[in-house]
DNA sequence: AATATTTGGTTTACATTATAAACTATTTTA
DNA sequence: TAAAATAGTTTATAATGTAAACCAAATATT
């Protein structure tokens, strides 16, 4: 009856995440953590897990010479965000 | 940016449940057990938590000999639903 | 020049949650 | 009458989410 929603997805703070990363060709960790309100601690946890699934790859680097975390969403990650769309369709439509 | 999505919805067995009890005046235990794939425990529990919050009422009786457990959407429920699908949206609209 | 604060994170500990396993009680079947 | 099925509930465990505590470097303050 109805399809199974992909764990990884089916958190706020991943969803939100993975929604703006949608939308962007990349993002800085900090622009990620005021769009979706998290945390410091919360989003790196959650970004580790979302790029140990291979959704998202996440690059280190410098902005002068403070640390910089850019991210950005793969493939897999794309076809897995639009999957768990059209699974949770099912739940919500009327 | 991201509305918060209502925890006792956003988990999976609960939203199918949900769900259902939005298209059909109520549902038995059985029926739900069945269109949600969930064990019979794990549905008591999540029952019992949409209840405790006011979004379902649960009515004991029997049917002939056996028991039986009929579920019923309340009006806060269907608002409760309706509040997450609209929350939601913001996350998976492309 | 030392000290405090801010920035940009990570690690870890805790509390909550979800889930299945074990259990209860009755009924039906063999 | 013993076994198995029905209709659930309770409880123990594993997984999860989250914030608090932490770290290192840079910048601002006295």
């Amino acid at each position: 009856m109805f399809k199974e929603l992909d764990p990884l997805l089916h958190s706020q703070l991943r969803l939100g995440v993975m929604s703006l990363l949608m939308s962007v060709e990349s993002a800085e960790f900090t622009f990620l953590k005021e769009k979706t309100n998290a945390t410091a601690g919360n989003l790196s946890v959650q970004l580790d897990k979302l790029s140990e699934a291979g959704y998202i790859t996440i690059e280190k680097s410098f902005k002068g010479k403070k640390p910089l975390t850019t991210c950005t969403i793969t493939k897999k990650g794309m076809k897995a965000f639009e999957e768990y769309v059209n699974a949770l369709k099912q739940y919500i439509k009327p």
